[in-house]
DNA sequence: TCTGGGGTCCTAGGACCC
DNA sequence: TCTGGGGTCCTAGGACCC
């Protein structure tokens, strides 16, 4: 019995990486990627790191400081970022017989039983990048927490052409002792410290702690993670992705709101955006809630609220869905606030066939199904938005306005033209 | 002072991930 | 002035049941 290889596959800093595929003049530019609403930093270049611009720090807070170093910045574009994320994919799967897709810039693989897994793991890099133009890294180990360690091993040390094995090494304690141990897979901020404050810095530390104590300040995930530290493998690959148990959609907006017209509007739109990730993996929830928020950094009066509602027949169906959710907004709408963000939650979520029938209610008429899959087949193939209920209205004044890049691969008017 | 025991289900809160 | 969005899992406590 050949032992468990895993590898992780993770992309340089992957909503960087992708911009720069489509604009050259891009490279050893510092290129930050802000998150939606354009509130944070979510994704940074080398260069933009070398700044000491942290991960999801507040853009207006860096404004100056990116604009003195002439630093190009983006939007999110997750139509470009996912469609780049599954051609990635599609090369690793390649190249392993098993692999899980962990995000949208990283994989475990499986490379158990390979005869040489480092060769392997060279070759998918080289691949990628070759096919993509994502740069990337690979680190082996024998369970997913040290592959990811090694993952950074492999970033950290470019002597290593991108893929480094921690497998069998003598040095593991030293390699250990230089990872600190908020940098290990599944220790957060939280965690972090407290460990501090037990005296417990570095990840080899933390693998040599005690069984009991550490389940006793981390619970049986911490347990785990030091488990896994040790060599056995907790965590296996998981190839299949189960089905989703709660799908939420929410966004802030634009500007403050403060009608319920408004709201609804939003609330709408959301929701319809819950169904079609209902229906993208064929299911059904019996439970939708629906929240808004006025939530700010600074004073001012505050309030949020949430209600739920339990669907007497669970459904996937677009208007039922938004008329539930108008419900929910009319219960906890407070006049004289203005809201800043409100969101959707679709649970109970359960496979479409799996219905149960109500002896007093007709199921579904096939009438509705096929309207949902008309709509879904014409979004899927013109654009998400392209028919849309009126409900989510047209002049949509709560909506973000933000500057992406082009959608090159997913939009022929979009695409990249070379003159 | 003593006050049954064991089980399930649900929820809220807190931690983590990218 | 300006601070994302979408997930997962675990734990503790309460309600309820026999």
């Amino acid at each position: 019995m050949p032992y468990t290889v895993f590898a992780l596959a993770d992309c340089n800093n992957f909503y960087v990486s992708c911009e720069r595929v489509f604009d050259p003049a891009l490279r050893d530019v510092p290129v930050a990627v802000l998150s939606n609403n354009d509130g944070c930093i979510i994704a940074r270049s080398e260069e933009i790191k070398a700044l000491g611009v942290p991960t999801g720090g507040p853009y207006f807070k860096y404004k100056r400081l990116l604009e003195q170093h002439h630093a190009r910045v983006f939007s999110s574009n997750y139509a470009l970022y996912g469609d780049m994320s599954q051609r990635v994919m599609q090369v690793l799967r390649q190249a392993a017989p098993e692999v899980e897709v962990y995000s949208i810039d990283e994989a475990f693989l499986h490379l158990t039983g390979i005869r040489c897994p480092v060769d392997q793991a060279r070759r998918a890099r080289d691949t990628v990048r070759q096919w993509t133009g994502i740069p990337a890294a690979i680190g082996l180990g024998p369970t997913k927490t040290l592959a990811k360690i090694a993952s950074r091993f492999a970033k950290r040390y470019p002597d290593y052409g991108g893929v480094f094995d921690i497998t069998d090494r003598r040095d593991v304690d030293d390699l250990l002792s230089l990872v600190h141990v908020g940098d290990v897979w599944g220790i957060g901020p939280q965690y972090t410290r407290r460990l501090l404050g037990q005296g417990i810095q570095t990840a080899c530390q933390l693998r040599d702690a005690r069984d009991a104590w550490v389940k006793k300040q981390l619970t049986i995930m911490g347990l785990r993670t030091v488990y896994e530290l040790r060599g056995i493998s907790c965590l296996p690959l998981e190839a299949v992705r189960p089905a989703k148990k709660g799908i939420t959609c929410s966004r802030s907006f634009g500007e403050r709101i403060e009608t319920i017209a408004a709201l609804e509007e939003a609330v709408a739109a959301y929701v319809t955006r819950v169904a079609e990730k209902l229906r993208a993996q064929q299911s059904i929830a019996a439970i939708l809630s629906v929240f808004i928020t006025t939530k700010t950094f600074g004073r001012g009066p505050h309030y949020q609220n949430s209600y739920t509602v339990t669907l007497p027949n669970p459904t996937a169906h677009t208007p039922d869905l938004i008329r539930y959710a108008h419900r929910c907004l009319a219960k906890i709408f407070k006049p004289g606030f203005g809201y800043r963000k409100a969101g959707v939650i679709a649970t109970g979520i359960m496979p479409q066939d799996a219905v149960q029938g109500d002896l007093f209610e007709k199921a579904t008429p096939s009438s509705e199904t096929a309207l949902m899959e008309t709509v879904d087949a014409i979004n899927q193939q013109w654009g998400r938005g392209t028919v849309f209920f009126a409900a989510s209205g047209t002049r949509r004044s709560w909506q973000m306005q933000q500057e992406r890049s082009k959608r090159y691969t997913t939009r022929w008017d979009e695409v990249l033209v070379v003159q």
